[in-house]
RNA sequence: GGAGAGGUGGCCGAGUAGGUCGAAGGCAGCCGCCUGCUAAGCGGUUGUGGGGGUAAAACCUCACCCAGGGUUCGAAUCCCUGCCUCUCCGCCA
């Protein structure tokens, strides 16, 4: 979210950004809003501190047994008016609230400008795509050869976009989701195991609500969510807090189920890993101070990007311009791992910085020492990494002629195989 | 699921026959004083958000005693609803 007063003092600037990410707003009806709750709350308060003072003389009268009853009625008058107010003052909060909920970010002024994906930015590559001296075989072919990825029975048990793992796949799942945890953890993420499900308002301070709810799974009967990313409760954490300045920066890493609709992606990746209604990803999450932020998005990202080298899989790195930037963030760095059946790069990762946007919905601050008032602490987070995308580069960049698949050298101690087969 | 108890400031803990309580006291923190060092002691100070004000402060004011409603001139204190915590029983991984 972003402030109030912010926006109010800011409308061009506010017009500028959302015009870079494509969104046409009126901010006028909210100008009106604000213009209107401000002389509002002026009154109500006068009216108030007016009550405070004369109910205070009102009590020292009924002690000296002193008739009070004309400032009584007086008061009641008053309360009536106060309440009034108080009605009108509630409803323009809800209106400029509400609102404010459903602007995004404005991004960083390093984003590119740009009207969608295609206008992204690749920034660097590490790694060379290997050569095939035969076709390769795209992951769902390969899963299924050596029976270790079923889809048809995930489909039968649940439905579409739903997957069985067995045997050495299970396995691999769950070595990539060790692996990953003990890679970061030995770099200062602290590991956190969390709900995966949610209320609404850790959805909120995430800004996944109110604008994304089409693409949870509610819970039935419920007010619980299943989380889309441990990004979700990992940041709640500490949600309405108050943190000293000598606490920050704070790192954690967290091995999540993930749940998504994926409402409007009819008929895009049907087939295999890549799109799933569950997924499981390990996530990294900072709360640092703002002046640090930057520094630590590319911290970050070379966290993410240090996973997929020791696992030496080729990958790209772009910058998402202002078109494909995602609601809640500034900047967002996406890596993207080599799939050689599909002959292209495609998301493994997501690094963002949401700076205070998702802070200030959550409440999150810090006090610098010996100054005084609260400040909002800057949230970030990125993938490290989804699990299920991992699978599908290993399983294809990893492949052999033969169908078996060799497991890559940091992953053995993990797997006791050195092969696939 | 059944029965009970409770939710007050960074922490502990007063305050419930409504009135000057943003809230006693203690601890912790900070600033002084004192002190051979440490400890003890003495004095002062320390919440959050909003509106106004200022060059910036100072300052004025409103709100906040789990959350949301209600009663009242006036509520931490009374009433209702919700959430959470604890204890006992049941059930269960």
């Amino acid at each position: 979210m972003l402030d109030t007063r912010f926006v109010r003092d800011n409308i061009e600037l506010i017009k500028d950004s959302l015009a870079k990410r494509g969104y046409a707003v009126d901010l006028n009806e909210f100008i009106g809003w604000e213009r209107e709750r401000l002389q509002l709350l002026r009154e109500a308060e006068d009216l108030r501190n007016k009550r405070n003072v004369v109910s205070e003389e009102i009590g020292r009268l009924k002690k000296e047994k002193v008739d009070a009853e004309h400032l009584i009625k007086e008061m009641k008058v008053v309360s009536e008016r106060i309440k009034i107010i108080e009605e009108n003052l509630i409803d323009l909060e809800n209106k400029t609230a509400n609102f404010l909920l459903t602007l995004p970010n404005i991004p960083h002024n390093t984003v590119p400008v740009g009207k969608d994906d295609s206008e992204n930015v690749e920034i660097r590559r590490w790694g060379t795509p290997r050569e095939f001296d035969f076709t390769p075989l795209a992951h769902w072919e390969i899963g299924e050869m050596l029976d270790i990825i079923d889809f048809g029975r995930g489909g039968k048990i649940t439905g579409s976009r739903f997957t069985v793992m067995k045997g050495l796949g299970a396995k691999l799942e769950r070595a990539l989701i060790n692996f990953m945890l003990d890679l970061n953890t030995s770099k200062g993420y602290k590991e956190i195991f969390p709900p995966i499900l949610v209320n609404a308002d850790s959805m909120t301070g995430t800004g996944q609500l109110p604008k994304f709810e089409s693409e949870l799974f509610k819970i039935a009967d419920t007010d619980y969510y299943l989380i889309p990313t441990a990004e979700v409760p990992v940041t709640n954490l500490h949600k309405d807090e108050i943190l000293r300045e000598d606490q920050l920066p704070l790192y954690y890493t967290a091995y999540t189920p993930c749940f998504r609709r994926e409402a409007g992606s009819y008929g895009k990746d049907i087939r295999g890993l890549i799109r799933q209604h569950q997924f499981n990803k390990v996530e990294l999450v900072k709360f640092v101070k703002p002046e640090d932020s930057y520094e630590e998005l590319e911290r970050l990202t070379a966290d993410a990007e240090d996973i997929l080298q020791k696992l030496q899989l080729p990958y790209r790195t772009v910058v998402l311009c202002t078109g494909d930037l995602g609601f809640s963030s500034a900047k967002t760095y996406d890596i993207e791992v080599w799939l050689p059946a599909q002959q292209r790069y495609r998301e493994i990762s997501s690094c963002s910085n949401f700076e205070d946007f998702q802070a200030r919905r959550a409440k999150i601050r810090f006090k610098r020492e010996g100054k005084k008032g609260t400040e909002f602490v800057h949230t970030l987070n990125g993938s490290g990494l989804a699990i299920g995308r991992t699978v599908v580069a290993i399983l294809e960049n990893y492949q052999q002629r033969d169908g078996t698949v060799i497991v890559p050298e940091v992953l053995r101690p993990y797997m006791k195989v050195d092969v696939i087969r």
